[in-house]
DNA sequence: TTGTATGCGTTATCAA
DNA sequence: TTGATAACGCATACAA
């Protein structure tokens, strides 16, 4: 029984290849009796229409490119979710591709979606700011591009965000409220979009309550968890901040080992608060306060503006831009003495 | 400068389309000078062969589905991680389904993916308890498959799973060297063969140091965290537990909120230990004593083990079984008062 | 309502 | 070393 194809079935029904064809695409004219009799074949040689030579033929493959920088992240294996769910009710499959933050990979993995095996690209773009002209590249072929969270300012193309500026601004002035005043800001890539505008929040926030911008508060860290372990307890013995705002989870728990490591209490000494989506933020030694996104509802968003592009092309303005509000959630990491 | 395939590079390089072709193609003869003709040609027309000509030429697709039964679950991002990463390497591109636990949609997925569209399959089974039969299916048409961790016990195929019965027989056994007598033991599905290996475990320990087994303790839970917190909240007030092991990251969390609510304090009244991937275990209130297995290894090695299956097949025999080590980290959640 | 013939873009076989 | 041709499995235009 193997590698049954259209024409064995159709041959040991006596039909046409065309006719056999014609009872699994839907509407097609074909009495309810051979096409009952055809699938009911099917079933029996456990005949799956073969996908490559299907989508060879109509010049499209139901399946959707999903871009992150990483997989392991709570954020995006949610929004990730969110995707699936969407495409897997519509009958569509999700590759998936992890560019690690390395902007070689992300590049590679473009260009090698030209070739067919996606209809559409929703991406999390990496974090390096470099040349990104080669995703104009992909208007030209009209492959529809979908941006969310992190995004890439210079190109046009619809995009699923979260007001990171408000949430920023909120975040901080929240710390201030809770009478913090040396207020330290925790980036990983100051030039990305969202490190932008987070950040921006943040100085604007300062600026509202009068108390100094000072850049040497805006720490910029890495990706490895040993390196900003230094890079945190230097800065926290330094400088002595009284609140971390920190623009990404992980910066967070590193400041949580941080303060571990040199007996800092958090909030006694320190408050933090951080963009998380760590479903479990109230079990933390101290419960955190988070600034959260709603990290599945932007993976649907992304997921049905996509769709939207693919199934009446035109219809979706290539500026279109769903801005979605993160929530402020007030724990013990923040609290006042 | 749409849709450029073969035929349109050969005639702008005054070459056949099987010469062109060859150029893509390693080893094939072809001179050293046509083929950088063609391929710099290649390049200046941003030509990707299509993969799905190719794919229907070739009978294969390059192309490996992974199915579990969730994506927000540190243990199974962990692993798509080290799955990904080597299938990358390999110049594998990777398809993501989600069953969401429904075997109905295990079935569907798995049903669709005979249609040619992977070559392979790995996958950590939904925990309904049913008929597999529809899987062996897959050994009739040679399309590989390798299950991890979550395994159907009655299906015969390669599998990397952790010494699950070791493990859990050292978590109860540390339990009760911290003083635990009586020790609940939680699960989602007793059923399937983690729970079974792993409360083996926890039964064995009990046994050896003779403390009686009681089936009250052994508590059916669910996926639901609201179910989950009204079933513990009973259970911890009714049958007072010392100690308390779960089988399933989830379950540690909702005891903790179990305790939270109740006010009973971790580890002074209760010690709680659970199989668990969370790499910020340290971080919680009180950090978790965990049995953590090596989820990304696991994911490595599966798909290690499907590529060899891949490239040699025969090489592999088919009740293969990899069986790696997991930790138990104790932590703060099991310290004796 | 069903069948025939053609082509989707590629690669393998064979011939030149 | 290169070119012509057929075939992969399917879906559609057109004919019956």
């Amino acid at each position: 029984m193997e590698n049954v194809n259209i024409k064995q079935l159709a041959k040991a029904l006596n039909l046409s290849t065309s006719t056999v064809s014609r009872a699994f695409r839907d509407s097609s004219d074909i009495s309810k009796e051979t096409k009952d009799r055809i699938l009911s074949k099917a079933r029996e040689f456990n005949y799956q229409p073969n996908h490559y030579a299907s989508n060879l033929r109509e010049q499209r493959s139901k399946t959707i490119a999903v871009i992150v920088p990483e997989l392991a992240n709570n954020f995006f294996s949610q929004a990730i979710r969110g995707i699936e769910q969407v495409a897997r009710a519509k009958g569509y499959h999700i590759l998936i591709y992890a560019t690690d933050d390395d902007y070689e990979k992300e590049v590679s993995f473009i260009r090698h979606l030209h070739n067919g095996r996606a209809d559409g690209i929703i991406m999390s773009v990496s974090g390096e700011a470099n040349d990104h002209n080669y995703l104009n590249e992909l208007s030209h072929k009209r492959l529809p591009l979908v941006f969310f969270d992190r995004v890439y300012e210079d190109i046009v193309t619809p995009r699923v965000i979260t007001n990171d500026y408000d949430s920023s601004f909120s975040a901080t002035e929240h710390l201030i409220k809770q009478g913090c005043e040396r207020i330290a800001y925790l980036v990983i890539n100051k030039n990305l979009s969202i490190g932008k505008f987070r950040m921006q929040g943040y100085i604007d926030a300062l600026k509202k309550h009068h108390i100094p911008y000072n850049d040497q508060l805006v720490v910029d860290c890495t990706n490895s968890y040993s390196k900003n372990n230094v890079i945190l307890k230097r800065m926290l013995q330094e400088l002595t901040p009284d609140g971390v705002f920190t623009s990404v989870e992980r910066l967070a728990f590193a400041t949580y080992y941080a303060c571990y490591d040199l007996e800092i209490s958090v909030p006694q000494q320190l408050k933090v608060i951080g963009f998380s989506s760590l479903e479990i933020a109230p079990l933390l030694n101290p419960s955190l306060t988070t600034v959260t996104q709603p990290a599945t509802q932007i993976g649907t968003e992304a997921v049905n503006l996509l769709f939207r592009m693919l199934e009446h092309p035109g219809s979706v303005d290539q500026s279109e831009k769903i801005v979605l509000n993160s929530k402020l959630i007030k724990r013990r990491s923040t609290q006042k003495k």
